[in-house]
RNA sequence: GCUGGUGUAGCUCAGUUGGUAGAGCAGCUGAUUUGUAAUCAGCAGGUCAGGGGUUCGAGUCCGUUCACCAGCUCCA
């Protein structure tokens, strides 16, 4: 006999049981629900057979790692659904992700969304059928042979073979495939499927390799929470920046130029307003800010690397018989602002900051609305000091990221990228410079996943990524290490020994992209700008003709107090007016009729609370001018 | 760039088996002078993304270019 404990509760079993018998013998329900378990701490699959003491949770659909092992299952059963309507089919890889699941497959013939109705019928049916998953293993050898014809199954035993250990299946009814599981005990345990999108994707992610067919799909254990899901998505739809930003009149894209932004006057409004205050924080953390040209000589990019690293997404222009190039980056015009005096120690740590337009030419199928364009302003900033204040700088620079995202109330998270193939410096310096930057982090108490091989061609570096409206992550600000451009511009400053030494630099932006980082705060407040940042504060709405001078009178009086604010004099009943007013997402409606006149004030109407009643003008102002200053979020 | 899908008025969308375009909202004009999310009426608005092809005839079928959407690759 063997000591269980569950959660807390020890009960004895025979050696040799597993946790789904274990999770029958304490109630059917909970059997049924059972997705994985986990056993010391570790995930495993339920035909686990427990041979010692142990503590042991049994995972169902409400566990993150549960939901992993049930979109998991989901998965098979959407290849079994595949291999009987498409005899031939050959099977890829078919993971649990975040949210959801999918399949690779390499289909005799194409298929389109049209025939997803048909799989997931089938689908329906295995779950029906209520097959059974049985769970064994193989020696590498007769792996091989089992999944015979089945090419890239084949390739993976190969990778998996090199340990020597066998290869562990899962087999339901007619469909078998190699895996490491943890998997439901049976087909049936899936309830609601739906198979949410079909695309293509290279096998192993690789753009030299074939293109295979994915089918994205997701599954409940119960139909109204897929139909909640499904309601999720289409609110989330809602927030989507290319909607808002057209709704709201920020920006607009144009077939003439794809990837090339225009901002209207209120998404200018909104920008450079996000601008005055990043230019307010950077004062205060002790930069400076220069501005570098657009179009540097070709010599110039040769000498930074990027001719060699970027050309493919620079755009060149030639003048003088003269080859200049659109800048992707402001480094290189950095370094030359750098290098043209001397330097002391004394100014260590230099922050120089650049607002600058930068052009790339990215691949046509990556653009999407303001998220990744051809042309953005990068809000970056190069520092210089010496080796000792690395670590110092990265968390002062952490701290300004910090206070700049809490302001609009996003979370990110970190990802340490490392060295890429395509790099330029010695592997030892970017071992160096990469444990400076894990080291100044996790001082800090943060946490970060490694992006291996993501690194910038020059060093690492700490990305923050935020989430848009649909979970999707985009790449906000970045920290990188660069102990290669100061090399190349033979960057130097005078130590305090007199001697001449290069200085070591990182380059970073909070924001990302202004254009990016935009985007993200639209589908975040879902237009919902807080007072500070919205194009048009408060619309004054008089209630007819008669109220018109006293609107207007106000409406001076808070634009010249510095208020955005516009008056809407259309002979058009107060309702229609709010209602415009509030798909526009303004902040504040100030309502004037006879009542407000007689008594000399303003009924104030707010976005989010309604109605607050009336009060004075001044009062109204002072409000406004304490919410605009506190930069909150409401 | 790749795979699949989409492209009709400023916006959201209809448009039956191919017989040369329609609605709502927005806009303009007029009436209405209105109290917290849509007042009524009239008018105007389209080389059906662009070239091309099949056909007596194409928004509708085929091919191509462009753009957009989802994903892959790539990236702030």
């Amino acid at each position: 006999m063997i000591t269980i404990d569950l959660k807390g509760q020890p009960k004895e079993f025979p050696a040799g049981v597993t946790p789904a018998e274990v999770a029958k013998s304490i109630g059917m329900g909970l059997y049924k629900s059972a997705c994985a378990a986990r056993i010391n701490g570790e995930v495993k699959d339920l035909r686990t057979p427990l041979t010692e003491d142990c503590a042991l949770e049994i995972l169902t659909f409400d566990d993150l790692d549960g939901k992993k092992a049930y979109w998991h299952t989901a998965s098979h059963i959407l290849a079994q659904a595949v291999r009987r309507l498409y005899p031939g089919t050959k099977f890829a890889i078919g993971p649990a992700i975040d949210s959801g699941f999918y399949y690779d497959f390499d289909l005799p013939a194409p298929i389109s969304p049209e025939d997803l109705p048909k799989i997931e019928d089938e689908i329906k049916k295995i779950t029906k059928e209520n097959i059974e998953l049985t769970r064994f293993e193989l020696e590498p050898a007769a792996a091989k042979e089992k999944m015979g014809g089945q090419d890239y199954k084949q390739e993976l035993i190969d990778e998996h073979s090199g340990n020597g250990e066998k290869i562990s299946f899962y087999e339901q009814g007619d469909f078998c495939d190699l895996c490491a599981g943890p998997h439901l005990m049976s087909t049936g345990g899936v309830k609601a499927v739906k198979l949410t999108s079909i695309t293509g994707a290279y096998w192993r992610g690789d753009a030299k390799n074939k293109m295979l067919t994915r089918i994205y799909g997701i599954a409940f254990p119960k139909a109204s929470q897929l139909e909640e899901h499904l309601q999720m998505l289409e609110e989330a739809k809602k927030r989507d920046h290319r909607k808002l930003g057209k709704e709201l009149g920020l920006f607009m894209l144009r077939d003439e130029g794809p990837g090339f932004p225009f901002f209207l006057p209120k998404g200018m409004v909104l920008k450079n307003t996000l601008l005055d205050y990043w230019r307010e924080v950077h004062k205060r953390y002790g930069y400076v800010e220069i501005s570098t040209p657009i179009m540097l000589n070709r010599q110039l990019w040769e000498r930074s690397g990027h001719w060699d690293h970027y050309k493919d997404n620079m755009y060149t222009t030639e003048i003088d018989e003269t080859t200049f190039a659109v800048k992707p980056m402001n480094c290189p015009g950095g370094m030359l602002v750098y290098q043209s005096e001397p330097h002391s120690y004394r100014e260590l740590p230099l922050r120089v900051g650049e607002l600058g337009l930068v052009h790339r030419h990215e691949l046509s199928g990556a653009l999407h609305g303001l998220f990744r364009v051809r042309c953005f302003t990068q809000d970056d900033a190069h520092i210089f000091m010496t080796q000792d204040q690395m670590q110092d700088v990265i968390q002062e620079v952490v701290r300004l990221f910090d206070e700049v995202y809490s302001t609009f109330g996003l979370n990110y998270n970190i990802e340490l990228s490392t060295m890429p193939e395509d790099h330029i410096g010695e592997v030892e310096e970017w071992e160096r410079n990469q444990d400076i930057l894990k080291n100044a982090i996790t001082a800090m108490g943060k946490d970060y996943v490694v992006n291996e091989g993501d690194g910038a061609f020059y060093g690492p570096k700490l990305d923050f990524h935020i989430a848009d409206s649909l979970g999707r992550t985009w790449q906000c600000g970045t920290i990188q290490l660069d102990s290669q451009l100061p090399e190349r511009f033979e960057l130097e400053y005078t130590g305090e020994d007199g001697q001449k030494h290069r200085p070591v630099m990182i380059h970073r932006v909070v924001l990302g992209s202004i254009e990016r980082f935009i985007g993200v705060i639209t589908e975040h407040l879902a237009g919902k700008f807080p007072l500070w940042l919205s194009p048009v504060q408060a619309v004054v709405l008089p209630i007819s003709e008669r109220h018109h001078a006293y609107a207007k009178a106000l409406t001076e009086k808070l634009e010249s107090a510095g208020l955005r604010v516009e008056c809407d004099l259309r002979a058009e009943k107060i309702g229609y007016k709010i209602r415009e007013a509030q798909v526009q997402q303004t902040p504040y409606m100030l309502v004037v009729g006879d009542k407000e006149i007689e008594t000399a004030s303003i009924s104030v109407r707010h976005r989010k609370e309604g109605d607050l009643g009336a009060m004075s003008a001044e009062d109204f102002l002072e409000k406004a001018r304490a919410e605009i200053k506190s930069r909150e979020i409401k």
